[in-house]
DNA sequence: TTGTATGCGTTATCAG
DNA sequence: CTGATAACGCATACAA
């Protein structure tokens, strides 16, 4: 019992051949006897097969590399309970590159994993443009490639994501029944498909419902950072308010603005409302509680994950997953801001909430 | 070019042995021009070994285990970076288990990576009491192990953590030094090492200035959550306010208070300075941004993971790192306090904060 | 310094 | 259905 028995001494306790073992370990033609007498020298020895043995001989890796501009992101986080949950179930390792780990952007260390086939897929979160010679590396040396929520659309690998436009729509119809006519947003830069598709739901959510999203209402900020936001935020409210709801690409982006409007005195939800998208868990823990529109981050990561496993050699798919609105304290009826400014506490706010859906049927 | 090149490939190439090959891989005795020629042959084959091949030789599982609470805890994610990045330095995958991934206290997983060997190290994060077990089977089976910020003193395995003594006493210097006299703190429930040792600090600080933190004035939270931090406050806002300034355990615990705060109308620091202990980045978020001590929760996560390296026959060590005041906005002169509250806004905050030294002296 | 031979623990191929 | 045996790709005594 001082060295870790293997398949050969598990056969010859057995008095059955490796080869049998190892028939029987992985569920294939095994006779009742034989097998009955395996399963008891297996528990009686305490053997449990080596996962480097088994991975040489298949010519797997035995994990996969999971690649994202930053680990700290609390999206990816989300996502990353999601991949380490089906992971388990494979019994599969995992190694992480944050590209910008060090500051600066470098994808050196993905390459050489595909260089060296280090890793038996590939998970992209949030892929970029700048990613795509990554991509392009991938899928030349046909490694497995999942991407998730990218920023660019792709027809050659698999791709995970959310319904956005719909998720537009939901906070379109969310603050129409509130009552709110003027509405501004303010999106990511670059070539986020994520946000243009945010925004166009938006846009043409309200517009079903009468509602014109003006041009000069929709922003640009600089990054998907909360500081960003903070920014953009600064710049938003130098000048007096002319909208009762502002519209946040992603949580990141609304955290900062409504940090900067808490400075300035800007009451959420009675002077302005606030709603964010991505439904991140941090959102709740702040006053107001944030409304946001939340993604599954964590069946996308597990999807994400699976379609790594299940379909290795099948066709590359689109999964898109739908959208929540969660609906918390960061909006309010849009009648209520202006009756508190005037009448102060006056209106209770059940009514304004009852007030919403008829703003609904116009 | 069909199918890649291994050593024997090298070797042929070179025309050498592929134990040479090997060697000059492994950086061992190999005469000058054959490391010339085995760097060329490598060059052009765009040789890279296998490291399943090279794992299996060496008894090695290519990868560690890290056990936490829950992968979600951004403490975790900020340790995670720098496990990361020492990981990727050693090429080296990992293995995650979060024991309450589902909801419940599951460390079935982490178990069975222990009796198999699945791993060649392992760091628990944050271990507590019940992972008491799971510390002595990996023990038995002499699987190196590093304990992050334990819960409880070991000696058989490697530690890693912070002084929370001294960081306790930082705040005491630090709270002092604002001239508040009237001090709570809350802390952690059970046997949280980390939160005892915050307390001790903070008490034989503010007792080094002449300042007593009253038995009435220390709770104890339910948690370790934000949601417990808001129970807590819920309680601790019922009862006007007799203290100017609140201490939390942990940053988590200060997040629930502050919202509770908020949505009460507690002003602060005006009302009441906060202060919590980790330095979550996102501290910085909120408004008035959390004053905190901080861990370089990095930097130990890169020192755990290399513990595990380099001293796999060493004896065992303690790492303490040191803890570090970041002062934010959540923190004030208590003086300021009273003044703002009968004054209204006439005391200068500056004027405040340079009374601060002479208090110190008592 | 370099080459030879053997082991690492499994899986897969092909006879029996 | 079962049993030899050859890969898998690399590392390392040991001999040269």
């Amino acid at each position: 019992m001082a060295k870790k028995p293997t398949i050969a001494t598990v056969a010859a306790h057995a008095g059955v051949a490796v080869s049998t073992v190892s028939r029987y370990l992985n569920g294939r033609y095994v006779s009742r006897p034989v097998r009955q007498r395996l399963s008891e020298v297996i528990a009686a020895l305490g053997y449990s097969r080596s996962w480097t043995a088994r991975n040489l001989s298949l010519g797997r890796k035995g994990c996969i590399g999971v690649v994202v501009d930053s680990s700290q992101d609390p999206w990816f986080v989300q996502l990353l309970s999601g991949i380490e949950e089906e992971l388990a179930a494979h019994d599969t390792g995992l190694m992480l590159s944050s590209l910008e780990l060090r500051g600066v952007y470098d994808p050196a260390l993905v390459f050489s994993w595909i260089r060296d086939r280090r890793v038996d897929g590939l998970i992209l979160a949030k892929s970029q443009r700048r990613e795509r010679p990554l991509l392009r590396a991938a899928v030349d040396v046909q490694l497995p490639t999942v991407v998730v929520a990218p920023d660019e659309i792709t027809t050659d690998v698999q791709v995970v994501r959310c319904n956005n436009i719909a998720g537009g729509e939901a906070v379109a119809a969310h603050l129409a029944a509130l009552g709110h006519r003027r509405i501004a947003f303010a999106g990511l830069p670059e070539h986020s498909i994520d946000s243009r598709h945010r925004l166009r739901g938006l846009r043409s959510g309200l517009q079903a419902r009468g509602i014109q999203l003006e041009a000069r209402d929709v922003y640009t900020c600089a990054s998907f950072t909360s500081e960003a936001g903070g920014r953009f935020a600064e710049r938003f409210f130098e000048r007096p308010l002319d909208v009762t709801a502002l519209v946040l690409a992603t949580d990141a982006l609304a955290f900062g603005v409504m940090r900067v409007a808490l400075q300035r005195g800007v009451r959420m939800p009675e002077d302005l409302s606030i709603v964010g998208f991505d439904g991140l868990p941090q959102g709740a823990l702040f006053h107001p509680a944030l409304t946001s529109v939340s993604q599954p981050m964590r069946d996308m990561g597990r999807v994400a994950c699976s379609r790594l496993f299940d379909t290795l050699g099948g066709r590359m798919e689109l999964t898109e997953f739908p959208m929540e609105l969660v609906e918390r304290e960061s909006t309010a009826p849009a009648a209520a801001a202006h009756a508190r400014k005037e009448m102060h506490l006056v209106v209770p706010t059940d009514r304004g909430a009852a007030a919403g859906p008829s703003a609904d049927g116009e």
